[in-house]
DNA sequence: AGGCCGGGCTGAAACGTGTCAAGGTTAACC
DNA sequence: GGTTAACCTTGACACGTTTCAGCCCGGCCT
């Protein structure tokens, strides 16, 4: 009931009739101790249940064993499954993440930076809300480590794991053009979003190279990038007379494409017959919807392993560390929801 | 580049010429300390940019501001709405999560309560692998608050937040029985769950309610709960004679379902005129699916911030804490995957 | 004037660990 | 038997806080 008396190191030492240094010593270098000690300790701290305090180990070694994850919504598989690939890798190093959700909020991020600062993280993976890396390189000033995730970096001392998302972008818009669609709508948001913005200048750049004039693409922004701000979106595009009404929407990522998918099929629009429809992610429910989406698939967990490891890179070895940018490729997956060539506007 | 020296309140309080301990007094009761030392004292701080150090508040005070979460899948919806929950409240508090994966691996999940005893986290809440008690049982003496989740507490010391999941399995079963069926397959592991057996069991109930034999429940179980674990498990299904074949398939949560729905679709069996389906936990997807699901909907958000006042009521005044094992009762949303009578086998 | 009170501040002692210079023991070698 | 090296172990200090007994000082009461 009452917690009993916390045991510590020093219990150990004296019950294994050894120095506290030498309890350390097993604990962290066993190798330089003589086995029949190390043994000696290691019943002693069997016997004790002796449980570490990281705390004070933290305070001593100046960082701890932990590391921030901030990611714009948790509730957002495509992130989840970037948080399983960063869990992964760290786990396996023995270290653990705190899980931060910034929401897309500039000042819940920030509080939650705050908090890692406190908590002497070793290092932050992060999608940032916007591109203020003012407060990041503070961070890396005072010694926390920052990979960007999702996000291609703009300094080279920084790492960043992210997905091209201008190519994205392309893809997408070239597939729905060669399908004969000459007006789109694009549905994102929030704007201050860069990914948001990179897979809308791709796909702008598509309908450059295609010959297209701008006007083809019309921008419906978000207040948020998720399920209902998607419905939202498409009785907006629903409210336009049919013949200036879009024939495909491309929405920047899933969550916001199965929303507009729902409100198209309440308003007895079909998909893809009368509007066809691209998302963003590829996450699994994509392939599960009512009529299968087609989305551009990004390497979820790669991404999450992969910023993790370059985090434990920099920790292990920060002299020969090179810093990264690494950069991986989309691909556009095609489903049933844009398989309709259109032949008249 | 290099990490300046680290500031510490030792340098802030020379700076503003008082004493640590008056520094620490205006981070931790600002009231007894006058306004004039006090703005001295924080102005020193915004100057030097000091950040208190977390790790050696806690070695002092024994306990830190962080908690742990242990859930069975992150990339389960169901999960991420919880821990959103977990997320909005202790935010609030100004308490960071850390978040782990078990995975419904029991190995893991005992790694995960190391590193979290370890870190002197406050408590866990966690939704435990099975029922093995014991581990948890230890954490508590040693002064570990623990609120189990989405999980019925024996013991009358430990507080639990869960919903009634044999209700659940009643609703969704009645339901079935009445639209006709009377060959039904349940869809459900590892069997280890508690929620699945719980499930299974509200289902028999219900049949046994109704009059009719056990044998009409036919149970299939699944190594996980997860998409491809129902595709697999869809395929078993289809794997009977027609005759003997189930009409109708509860799933002990959607993505078994969606994963079935899969299979099925992909084998030309139609839902709900074939087979009808019935998941569980209502996640966003659920109504979102090719086949829209019937599903049983649980209060996840919710859930996850009881659990997470629970643990800060405890934390915050434990005399007079009463322990509470709050049960929200689930509710039976009907879609189409579920929604065609049957009148002859 | 003396006594008392209390607000405001100080200084030092913990908290549990890692580190490192220094000490101690043993074995091997001449 | 003495020297040396190799190998283990020790003990004390430092890390950045919080806490608490105590000090100082001005004001109030008698």
């Amino acid at each position: 009931m009452v917690p009993g008396p916390a045991v510590s190191i020093r219990d150990v030492a004296s019950q294994a009739g050894v120095s506290v240094g030498t309890v350390s010593n097993v604990l962290n270098r066993p190798d330089i101790v003589a086995a029949s000690t190390r043994n000696r300790v290691l019943a002693a701290i069997n016997e004790l249940g002796f449980v570490p305090n990281d705390a004070a180990r933290q305070l001593r070694r100046g960082r701890g064993r932990t590391l921030g994850l901030v990611v714009l919504d948790v509730a957002n598989p495509f992130f989840t499954d970037v948080a399983k690939g960063v869990e992964d890798t760290t786990g396996a190093a023995g270290m653990a993440v705190i899980f931060c959700n910034s929401d897309g909020d500039p000042a819940k991020e920030s509080r939650y930076l705050d908090l890692l600062e406190e908590q002497r993280v070793q290092g932050v993976l992060i999608t940032p809300v916007d591109d203020a890396n003012e407060r990041l390189v503070r961070l890396r000033e005072r010694g926390v480590l920052v990979v960007l995730l999702d996000r291609r970096s703009t300094r080279p001392d920084v790492c960043s794991v992210a997905v091209d998302d201008r190519l994205g972008g392309e893809l997408a818009m070239r597939h729905l053009v060669e399908a004969g669609h000459r007006r789109i709508a694009f549905v994102g948001g929030p704007w201050r979003l860069e990914q948001v913005r990179d897979r809308y200048h791709g796909a702008l750049h598509a309908l450059r190279e295609a010959g297209l004039a701008e006007e083809t693409l019309r921008r419906f922004e978000t207040p948020s990038p998720t399920v209902a701000a998607g419905r939202d979106a498409a009785s907006r595009i629903l409210g336009l007379p049919r013949s200036a009404r879009a024939t495909a929407v491309f929405c920047a990522n899933d969550l916001l494409a199965l929303g507009v998918l729902q409100e198209l099929t309440r308003q007895q629009v079909r998909v893809p017959e009368d509007i066809a429809l691209v998302g963003y992610d590829d996450i699994d429910f994509a392939a599960a919807a009512a009529v299968p989406l087609s989305s551009v698939r990004q390497p979820r967990q790669r991404l999450g392993q992969t910023a993790a490891r370059l985090m434990l890179d920099e920790a292990n070895d920060p002299d020969n560390h090179q810093h990264q940018q690494v950069i991986f490729e989309p691909e556009l997956v095609v489903r049933e929801s844009s398989q309709y060539a259109r032949t008249s506007g």
